[in-house]
DNA sequence: GTCCAGCTTTATAGCGCTTTCATTGACCGA
DNA sequence: TCGGTCAATGAAAGCGCTATAAAGCTGGAC
């Protein structure tokens, strides 16, 4: 048996046409019931599965979507993705996924990567983007959603949320309780929109009851365990201590919450710490994690709907505001006295 | 300007043909200086992608492998593929994933849609698979590697471990240190071979002390957190209770960990709790969790070599396996009186 | 029987790229 | 001076598929 049945294969089986068994294959309905199932037969008997290729050079359409995530090393993205894929899959659409490491210029060329794969969309994170990158998209007039992000007149289809409103709430909670000491450990500003809006959300609260956050209050740092460890080692050696830490995501407040324990401190009684994505790490965590509910399911879903949309060229398409709760566990308590 | 631009455009451009501007993508080095640059030039200006179907059904090859993991929900495999993709990524290969959901009817069905795209080989994980997939992959040709499993006579290139070895000295360990009742959460055994195996290395460490894993010390369930909960509780809800429950990986350790803690018992005072896999989560557990290190990244790695070799057709190519550690951390400890 | 309407089916022209094979010059030794 | 060699380039034939237009078939109305 050859290496790879052709269409060519299994017409000649069939006794008919290389077009009409590409007809079967795409448009079933149009073809006799007859001619049907005799190149069914013949289909499987090669185990016939046409050329991605050839496919894709004479239709001009790849059924693929692109999603370029930061990292896959934690869940933060998993869980949309997911979503994403299930609900694309419905479409017979296929997700091919490349991360960026949270590098701008790596993501540039997987987003190049990803089209010169003929993808029929993309799906990517955030909207901190080069405007260049922008242009070629248009131009190639490849449909994209951005997911993550959301923020009032953001001018691309968006399925997101208000990280900076979110932030804030959660950062108004803290103060609520009555902490006046606060500390943050952000994930790096640095080309991350979602990273830099919720510390201007955290800034936004502190603000309003007129207090700042200093440069010794505020540590940028990746978004890692051991990272979110050190950085915690950091703040909590200044003198006076902090009595809360607010966390630009849950991996960092994991790390933070390791590094109060090794120091012989303990949470909330001695220093409070917030989170942000709720992950199922939050969960398990001791104390569980009080932290800022995202619904990544929801979005993954919604994202995928949206960019079909878009690529069926069905114009009402706006983008999609969720909102985020905040879900208040162990970690956050009042100062103690 | 066109909506893509074509080899076509930039040799006109570029005052050469078609061949040498698709020489000067592909082998540079054949072309003279001279030509080079001013058909870079050209690539420049038009900010040119080659067309991937037009390439891959030219050529015939993609330049993709394909991996097919259960899931991405959690971070068990994140690693691994993170570390697949920078090596393959090396040589110029993409990645592309799909995931099956732990169901091997649509481990199946990915495979064959990968196969559909061209991929120029394949990283699956696990051995357990019906031997239909491994004759159509063998007659298709398409190079593959199975990650994750390895047992001594695997007839397939492996890169992985002894998940049977691993389990057997962490039930030995748990053992040692005076347990006797002991309970196990595995995760779902049917089609899954590391499943299966880690249930049977453990029972091989009881039997080797006349002991056994009765039904009712033994639950099997998915891979999940609350899944993990469930399974904790209703071992805990058995007189006598077991004074160790040895889990199939980290989540479902998580989950009796979380279990534990929500019946007002505590690990490892009142019961023991170990996991597998060592991912991140483990480290942030309280108690940290004492658990099975699997050398994720190192395997990822040596997969995407061990391919890239298969690929070449350099048939020295044989399996790799990896030692696993155990790592004590504070889950763990001799029973209470 | 003839003819036409309407559905099926076929023939075939590319899609954008790689890859022989042929051609061109430039350079060298005789 | 002249063939011979070799590196650089070009011309053109597909790769497997879809899509368009043209051609074949029905079967019913007359």
């Amino acid at each position: 048996m050859r290496a790879r049945p052709t269409l060519e294969d299994v017409a000649g089986l069939a006794g008919v046409s290389t077009a009409t068994v590409s007809r079967v294959l795409n448009e079933p309905e149009r073809v006799s019931a007859k001619t049907r199932s005799r190149v069914e037969a013949a289909v499987a008997h090669f185990d016939y599965t046409p050329h991605f290729g050839g496919r894709a050079l004479a239709s001009n359409r790849t059924n693929t979507v692109g999603a370029v995530i930061p990292t896959m090393e934690n869940a933060i993205f998993a869980r949309g993705l997911q979503a994403l894929q299930e609900a694309l899959a419905e479409d017979g659409v296929t997700l091919v996924v490349a991360t960026s490491n949270y590098d701008p210029e790596r993501e540039a060329q997987q987003i190049r990567a990803l089209l010169g794969r003929g993808v029929d969309g993309l799906v990517l994170i955030g909207e901190a983007r080069n405007p260049a990158l922008y242009e070629t998209l248009e131009r190639r007039g490849v449909p994209f959603v951005l997911v993550w992000s959301w923020r009032p007149d953001c001018p691309w289809p968006c399925v997101g949320f208000d990280n900076r409103a979110a932030a804030r709430a959660m950062a108004q909670r803290v103060l609520d309780l009555g902490h006046r000491r606060i500390a943050m450990i952000a994930g790096v500003t640095g080309g991350n929109d979602r990273a830099t809006a919720r510390v201007k959300g955290v800034r936004d609260a502190l603000a309003a009851r007129g207090l700042g956050l200093d440069e010794s209050n505020l540590i940028e740092t990746p978004y890692q365990l051991e990272a979110g460890a050190d950085a915690a080692r950091q703040l909590l050696s200044g003198t006076p201590r902090p009595t809360a830490i607010v966390c630009g995501n849950d991996v960092l407040a994991a790390g933070a919450l390791l590094a109060i324990r090794s120091l012989g401190l303990s949470a909330p009684d001695d220093v409070s710490v917030t989170g942000f994505d709720d992950i199922d790490l939050a969960l398990v965590l001791d104390p569980p994690l009080t932290t800022v509910h995202v619904p990544h399911r929801r979005m993954g879903d919604a994202a995928a709907r949206l960019l079909l949309r878009l690529r069926a060229q069905e114009d009402d398409t706006v983008s999609v505001v969720f909102e985020t709760a905040l879900v208040e566990r162990g970690s956050l308590a009042s100062p103690g006295t």
